[in-house]
RNA sequence: GCGGGCGUGGUGAAAUUGGUAGACACGCCGGCCUUAGGAGCCGGUGCCGCAAGGCUUGGGGGUUCGAGUCCCUCCGCCCGCACCA
């Protein structure tokens, strides 16, 4: 074959120059008539250090997609931006006293250059970072309309507090009583803070799950975060002071068995309620000890109950019934109520509190051999009007008939809390609103955005915002009546930044409004959206939720940002998730340095399906990077032949000219069915190396037209994949951009074959095959079936009793 | 405990609607070319067996003419949630 060598750094660089001088992903707001628009986006990168291989991957998942959608007909948004703000870079700061800006622009500028390297197809025009004051002044924007509306407030509240990071964690960022983020177990602290009303958007964020096409798991896990349940509010009244006290239960059918009445430690009444009394002591002790434990001991399922009597009484509205209170910290405060009516007989955990502290148990719906039984069956020992019932159309009938006597009512609760969106720390958004000691809390006018960020020079957390040392920054004067007032200090949690990006690559340069209503109309929603699992709860959700928000506000015309979602896999290193710490880090630039990048992204697509978790292993590797350069070296020893021209498949071919047309439309249709409506990025590439096998094995006896056909095919169909070598090849051969040309389309006449391998099995098992014309009918199979040798030996005699044909694939005889 | 996913050669994997298991690639073996090759090209390669042939998709059972695919059950691994009333 050719001497001439695959070199993929010059044919990258080539090619790459072109597209930045051309500027040929840049695309514009105006809509084309007759052309369909799709947004295809990859989850915003935080910028830290250099790219790894997660990144690598998930851009090229992404791209792939970009480039197909492109050359199938469509005008694709596909741009860049950074999630600039956020811890790693501020502790970064605390520890080498560079300031974040600093790190931050690195990182960014390593990552814009990794991301050209990669070939990426990105409208750079679009770029931005979260941490520029013109996006943030944005973000500030849109709390200020979150605020007016009600869904951002300050509130106070126990909050999550990690003692490392000296900042309060969303919920949603605390993972078994520890910080996500350092490990370090949260501490439960009162704090006021600012809070996102996400709970109001609870019904709707569940209910439109319905009009996404999400992974069922990612849909699964934001149904079950938002843990929507149906129940009752019933009112259980402690007469000894004369206070109301309403616990929700999704089992009003089993109210006859309440036998106890159990309040959260952290229940605002429960010292109120021993105040005075012999139990007092006993009530503080065991309150305090449940507030200082941590949340994770205390969240341990394999604990023994605890709890002490408050020696107390509340009457169950049922039946009039007294029943003792208890404190127990197995009721949390923050779900419900904060106080439970324990109905032992149906419920495990009050079974074991019951059985523990001695208390009554009884039996109010029958089924199952023992108690607890928290199943359904009919009612007993409950009242007349409700006993025999079954348990269900008792719930219903019951909770009616608390509401006619204002015992209760219909409730639904959430497992869904409140976003608590301010943090401690520096290098963030920050709030926009001033404390005035005349008017309160006064947000900053929106003409005085953005409320930029001063420079301050002690990282440090110190328990309170860096920002609060910044003194000149923080006295100002209040917008409404000039007097004397403080700034917040408090700065955004990142995942507001990350809320919203979406919507502003629709319209990245305005500096009127965030976006423009009919720019986001022309993009929105993002068609495919891709990414980690790892953001399936936290971020996706609260990009909805905003969304949901914005939608209300008339800002944007859509209910979801992210129509259609991938999930991918990740790249772990023996077994465990690459990081810094455990020193398995594998980095992408070692490979694109050796192998180029078009190898690189081909082999992380390649090895194996991408939504599935990969163990990284060089092996491999270099079966697609000796791919990459047969087809190149194809392509240049077909151009020398043939010079550039039109791939054409010649209609009339035959022999080993049709046997290899044929591979190249197979391929085509293999392809394109890999791309639409499933991510077969490993078996796409396969396809174009079968292609490009068939191309080699063939060369000696096929007409140049064929082989020059075969090969453009192959450059066509990998361009996706590999943008630089198939740009390269197909330049060489046709001198045309193939990212210009439509994808090509599969023809039916070659697909179609004149005779097809007949499988001969008996009893099921494979005997024999034969070659059979492909438009045989049943009997013309059957009796091409009975004619083989080897079937009339596994035979032998024995009855056939059935002949099962599958026209174009077998014939089964089925003997005794 | 609840919910979801997965289990196929020495390895990564493929099999689109129940119809030829193992495409493609790594590795390994052989041949050609070469002064040489860790380059390139061609071929072989699930397991057992000299062969004929038999066996084979985590184990067991079932449905079916036919099961990697559907159903039941058990085992193993991974992920999410986890005292949510």
């Amino acid at each position: 074959m050719s001497d001439m060598r695959y070199e993929p750094h010059e044919v990258e660089r080539r090619w790459q120059s072109v597209w930045e001088q051309e500027r040929t992903w840049e695309v514009s707001n105006e809509a084309v008539a007759g052309v369909e628009s799709s947004y295809v986006l990859e989850m915003l990168p935080y910028p830290s250090g250099e790219p790894h291989m997660g990144h690598l991957k998930n851009y090229s998942i992404g791209d792939a997609v970009a480039h197909f959608h492109r050359r199938t007909g469509r005008r694709v948004l596909h741009p860049m931006g950074y999630d600039a703000f956020g811890l790693p870079a501020e502790n970064h700061a605390i520890k080498t006293g560079v300031h974040p800006r600093e790190s931050t622009a690195a990182s960014i500028a390593s990552f814009q250059k990794q991301f050209r390297r990669w070939g990426i197809s990105i409208d750079w025009s679009r770029e931005f970072g979260t941490h520029e004051p013109r996006y943030y002044r944005w973000t500030q924007w849109l709390f200020l309309r979150m605020y007016e509306r009600g869904l951002a407030y300050r509130n106070e509240a126990a909050v999550n507090w990690c003692p490392q990071d000296a900042t309060v964690l969303a919920n949603e960022q605390v993972v078994d009583g520890h910080c996500e983020r350092c490990g370090s177990e949260v501490e439960v602290r009162q704090l006021e803070q600012w809070f996102f009303r996400i709970t109001d958007y609870a019904d709707r964020l569940l209910e439109d799950l319905d009009s996404i096409s999400w992974p069922e798991h990612v849909v699964t896990m934001q149904r079950n975060w938002i843990g929507r349940s149906a129940g009752a509010e019933v009112i259980f009244r402690c007469p000894e002071v004369d206070v109301d006290y309403p616990v929700f239960t999704t089992r009003p059918d089993t109210l006859f068995g309440a036998t106890f009445f159990v309040m959260a430690p952290e229940h605002p009444d429960v010292m109120k309620l021993v105040a005075g009394t012999d139990h007092e002591q006993a009530v503080r002790d065991y309150v305090n000890k449940s507030l200082t434990e941590g949340q994770e001991s205390r969240g341990a399922v394999e604990r023994e109950k605890t709890g002490v009597p408050l020696g107390r009484s509340v009457i169950n509205p049922v039946n009039g019934e007294r029943i003792p209170m208890y404190v127990a910290d197995y009721v949390l405060m923050d779900y419900g109520t904060g106080a439970i009516m324990a109905v032992p007989a149906h419920d495990e955990r009050d079974f074991e509190f019951a059985t523990k502290f001695d208390l009554p148990i009884r039996r109010v719906i029958e089924g199952g051999d023992e108690l607890p039984y928290a199943g359904d069956g009919p009612v007993v020992n409950s009242h007349q009007r409700f006993d025999g019932m079954h348990n269900r159309e008792a719930l219903e009938s019951m909770v009616d008939w608390l509401d006619d006597q204002g015992m209760g009512h219909r409730s639904i609760n959430y497992r869904l809390r409140d976003w608590l969106l301010s943090r401690q720390r520096y290098w963030g958004s920050p709030i926009p609103v001033v404390y005035c000691e005349a008017c309160g809390i006064v947000p900053v006018p929106d003409d005085q955005l953005p409320v930029e960020l001063p420079d301050i020079t002690d990282f440090a957390p110190k328990g309170r915002s860096p920002l609060a040392a910044a003194e000149d920054w923080v006295s100002t004067r209040c917008p409404s009546c000039s007097g004397p007032a403080r700034r917040e200090t408090d700065t955004m949690d990142t995942f507001v930044d990350s809320s919203w990006y979406f919507l502003r690559y629709c319209d990245p340069q305005n500096s009127d409004a965030p976006w423009d209503k009919d720019a986001a109309a022309e993009w929105m929603p993002v068609d495919q959206y891709i990414g980690g699992v790892e953001h399936a709860i936290l971020h996706l959700m609260y990009a909805r939720f905003f969304t949901k928000a914005f939608a209300d506000m008339g800002l944007v015309d859509t209910q979801e940002p992210f129509q259609t979602l991938f999930t991918q896999g990740m790249i772990t290193r023996g077994g465990a998730k690459m990081s810094k710490s455990k020193g398995n880090v594998i980095s992408p630039s070692s490979y694109v340095d050796s192998y180029g990048a078009d190898t690189t992204r081909c082999y992380v697509l390649f090895i194996g399906p991408p939504d599935q978790d990969v163990d990284w292993s060089d092996e491999g590797v270099e079966g697609v990077h000796r791919f990459l350069s047969r087809l190149w070296r194809l392509g240049a020893e077909v151009s020398e032949v043939t010079g550039t021209a039109e791939p054409v498949a010649d209609v009339a071919a035959s022999g080993d000219d049709l046997e290899l047309l044929r591979k190249a439309h197979w391929a085509i249709e293999k392809v394109t069915n890999d791309m639409t409506g499933r991510f077969g990025f490993n078996t796409a590439i396969s396809a174009v190396m079968e292609l490009v096998n068939e191309c080699y094995r063939r060369r000696e006896g096929v007409a140049p037209a064929s082989l020059h056909f075969a090969a453009a095919t192959a450059a066509s169909l990998i361009f996706p994949f590999a943008p630089h070598c198939g740009s390269d090849v197909y330049d060489k051969l046709t001198g045309h951009r193939v990212w210009e040309q439509p994808w090509p389309r599969a023809e039916q006449s070659f697909l179609e074959r004149e005779t097809v391998e007949l499988v001969i099995q008996v009893n099921g098992k494979v005997r024999d095959r034969l070659q059979a014309p492909s438009e045989a009918s049943r009997e013309e199979l059957e009796e091409l079936a009975r004619g083989s040798e080897k079937l009339q030996a596994n035979v032998d005699g024995k009855e056939i009793v059935k002949v099962v044909v599958v026209p174009g694939k077998l014939v089964n005889f089925v003997v005794r």
